[in-house]
DNA sequence: TACTTTTGTAAGTAATTACTCACTTATTAA
DNA sequence: TTAATAAGTGAGTAATTACTTACAAAAGTA
């Protein structure tokens, strides 16, 4: 991977995660990289292969994310530690969470089975506690953790803080 | 109300929640609602203009879908109205939610007030029931029901309709 | 060294974009 | 009836779009 090379996936993310992907040309990508246009067409064939290498980066790094989460042992502790993730993450990686949640809307790129591994686990951490419907426990407080995860990327971290205790306490975790 | 005008409305809402706003030329909007594309500036003066229009007409049609639950005087009805509202949502209004939904990632457009008296009239409600924490339970509840929402506009009811159920048990309401 | 491949650029391209303008037709008001 | 306003059209426009191409520099390889 060359300088230039990473300079276009930067700036793209960047402007993607901002205004989205329609509202990005090409011209401003690569004056943001400091390349000419062309270079974008030599590295990645079209606008939409410049897209998609960064999903498949983002869904590197969010698997990455979500790592100690699924290989941890504890039940209690899968929990605790879910609860904890949208609080965990730097704000350098802020944008490929912004492109992840704008690109649900995207029907193309929507995976809904991208988290089924950490939904998964949750479920065994509920059946575990003994929870009465484990299943539905674990999508629910997935879908709780997505949507603290898309306040904090809008208005930051300190406004969704109080959140995090709360959960604690009310899975007693 | 001219009728040509309402076609536009009503072909641009369509485009604009399925491709979204940057992806909808008003060629295209146009020529979906059957006029010329110069009457598309006649009446909303430019391209953002028509999506204001829109907008506004969301927001007034989500006000009358949110009003039974805000005015509801039982605190364990207004727990459960809630829980069945995104169930009791017409296609026909689909993509109202849709492009609301969307545009919760345009910062121009997101107005994170426009939940407020729900919230509130929650956390009273929560309040009444003796929760320890009202007000955070209102906005994880409001939370929940915005996840489920979202879920349901992207797969259909039917996926979703378990969790009626398990929430209004959960909720013992 | 000499040759090949990769990386990079600048100047194009045709198509599409949001929007304007001169004009006609319909509706309303006096 | 007539005058004024509103609704509607179709053919423009300049700017922007994603993408191409011909060519040069750099890097790798023998």
């Amino acid at each position: 991977m060359t300088d230039k090379k990473e300079s276009i996936l930067h700036a793209a993310l960047e402007l993607f995660a901002k205004d989205g992907y329609n509202a990005t040309s090409t011209n401003r990508i690569a004056k943001q990289a400091g390349v000419s246009e062309g270079l974008i067409f030599r590295h990645f064939g079209n606008k939409k292969g410049l897209l998609e290498a960064i999903i498949k980066d983002a869904e590197y790094r969010i698997g990455q994310l979500l790592a100690p989460v699924v290989f941890e042992d504890d039940p209690k502790k899968v929990i605790r530690k879910l609860i904890e993730l949208p609080f965990s993450i730097g704000p350098s990686e802020y944008d490929y969470w912004k492109l992840q949640f704008k690109l649900k809307w995207e029907e193309e790129y929507n995976n809904p089975d991208k988290m089924k591994p950490l939904v998964d686990k949750l479920a065994w951490a509920f059946a575990e506690l003994g929870y009465e419907n484990p299943e539905k426990e674990a999508v629910l407080l997935n879908q709780i953790i997505d949507a603290i995860s898309t306040e904090i990327l809008r208005d930051g971290k300190a406004a969704q803080e109080p959140f995090r205790d709360f959960l604690v306490g009310k899975y007693k975790v």
